[in-house]
DNA sequence: TCTGGGGTCCTAGGACCC
DNA sequence: TCTGGGGTCCTAGGACCC
């Protein structure tokens, strides 16, 4: 709707990205099928697509579809650079650069013209000089809106360039498959087949009365609208996260208090040190528990105030998983963990769990832990901004063997606030 | 031998308030 | 004395994204 806008919206998309950057350290993997994990796949070059491995895929599915499968380490840091030197090199061509994850970003290019030609020819240099510069492919969609440049960026895949023309939206979407919209999943394309809905210009011409008894209301508006071509979001810049938190999958093992309270020791631990690190603090914690079997329960309680101190939330989350776990007594094996902290609350307002006000003193009136463990968590902070997270913790606080992820795979997989990245 | 880790948003029921 | 409507917050679960 509104009057009609150039096409000046870029989706650029790193293909198969992690698996690219192996393939960049190592010729000798060029070409081949390769794949980045081990008991999972992270990511999966375009040979090994070719044969049906898929990332999130166990490592013994993928080899049995692929046998000449090469597993290789993952090169996290090496990834953490080259995704922040494309985003740098974004930035050379317009400030607008809204960066969605690691490998993958919006860019508005409206106010570029002038210096660097149109959006197409934008979206030609970028593709050439992060190719030449960098080493990578890269694909991008360049559109009116940020759903259509995604969509075009997917069509795009792997290692092209698609520019869909204002007047030819329609005939672009239409033939489609529902499945390239931003929200549809495998759950929600199944419903629209169900209902005869396959492509994009079908699901366009579908009425809201089909839709939303099959889809709910908030999604068959969100669906509707896309379809119909009306996106009104805008590239932004910035952006803080609503929540952090950490999980870890364990292998099948019974459900054990010692056990669930030094897991969760170790993810509270995580969470809690970058919540601080971004100044924030948190009132709901949300702790997650998954059976053998996949089943997963979630448990989650609200504090009064603001909390940040690893030890009060590690408390509280330690009781909700307990807590999750006499509910469910015919489980006996859990297979994750996980933890969730939200309803977060940032400077200015942070009212920190002070003497006085805080949750500890509902307990102990008059208690000092609160501006205690305030003390020691700025302590520990500061110790590891030093000399690494490892120099110090709580005894309770290490997964030891346990864990089954490289710590800088945890790291890589964070959202990072604000834009903030580690090159200047 | 059925799956990683970090996120966002939505729904539906219940409590509580006016 | 058996009965209204609206709003907000909390909780549990689920779909989806990279």
């Amino acid at each position: 709707m509104g009057a009609p806008r150039a096409a000046t919206i870029l989706h650029a998309d790193l293909d198969a990205f992690y698996a690219s950057v192996e393939q960049l350290l190592d010729p000798s993997l060029r070409g081949r099928p390769i794949a980045v994990g081990g008991g999972v796949v992270l990511a999966a070059s375009y040979e090994a697509r070719a044969t049906g491995v898929r990332s999130g895929m166990p490592g013994w599915q993928a080899r049995r579809l692929c046998p000449d499968l090469r597993f290789v380490g993952g090169h996290f840091g090496e990834y953490q650079r080259l995704g922040d030197a494309v985003v740098d090199l974004f930035e050379e061509f317009t400030p607008l650069v809204e960066r969605v994850s690691i490998d993958e970003a919006f860019l508005d290019v409206h106010g570029a013209a002038h210096l660097f030609g149109a959006p197409a020819q934008i979206a030609a240099a970028i593709r050439r000089r992060v190719r030449d510069e960098l080493g990578l492919p890269v694909s991008v969609g360049v559109a009116r809106t940020k759903h259509l440049a995604k969509v075009a960026s997917q069509v795009a895949k792997p290692d092209g360039l698609v520019v869909v023309d204002p007047e030819h939206e329609r005939a672009f979407l239409d033939p489609l498959p529902v499945g390239l919209i931003w929200g549809v999943g495998p759950v929600t394309r199944a419903r629209l087949a169900e209902a005869g809905i396959e492509t994009i210009g079908q699901l366009a011409r579908a009425r809201n009365e089909l839709l939303e008894p099959l889809l709910g209301q908030a999604a068959s508006s969100k669906l509707g609208m896309l379809a119909e071509n009306v996106d009104p979001r805008h590239v932004v810049t910035a952006r803080r996260a609503s929540s952090v938190g950490a999980q870890s999958a364990l292998a099948r093992q019974p459900a054990s208090a010692p056990l669930i309270r030094s897991t969760l020791g170790y993810l509270v631990d995580r969470a809690a040190g970058r919540l601080r690190a971004g100044r924030r603090a948190a009132r709901t914690v949300t702790v997650r528990v998954r059976f053998a079997g996949l089943r997963s329960v979630t448990r989650s309680s609200t504090f009064p105030v603001a909390v940040s101190a690893t030890l009060t939330l590690a408390e509280a989350a330690t009781a909700l998983a307990l807590e999750a776990l006499a509910a469910h007594p015919e489980e006996r094996d859990v297979t994750l963990v996980g933890v969730s902290l939200s309803n977060l609350v940032g400077e200015p307002g942070l009212q920190l769990e002070l003497p006085g006000i805080g949750l500890d003193d509902r307990s102990r009136p008059g208690s000092p832990w609160g501006s205690t463990r305030w003390g020691v968590d700025r302590s520990v902070d500061a110790i590891r901004d030093r000399f690494g997270r490892h120099a110090i913790g709580y005894a309770s606080s290490s997964l030891g063997e346990v864990d089954r992820v490289p710590e800088a795979f945890r790291t890589l997989a964070e959202r990072r606030d604000d834009g903030v990245r580690s090159t200047p």
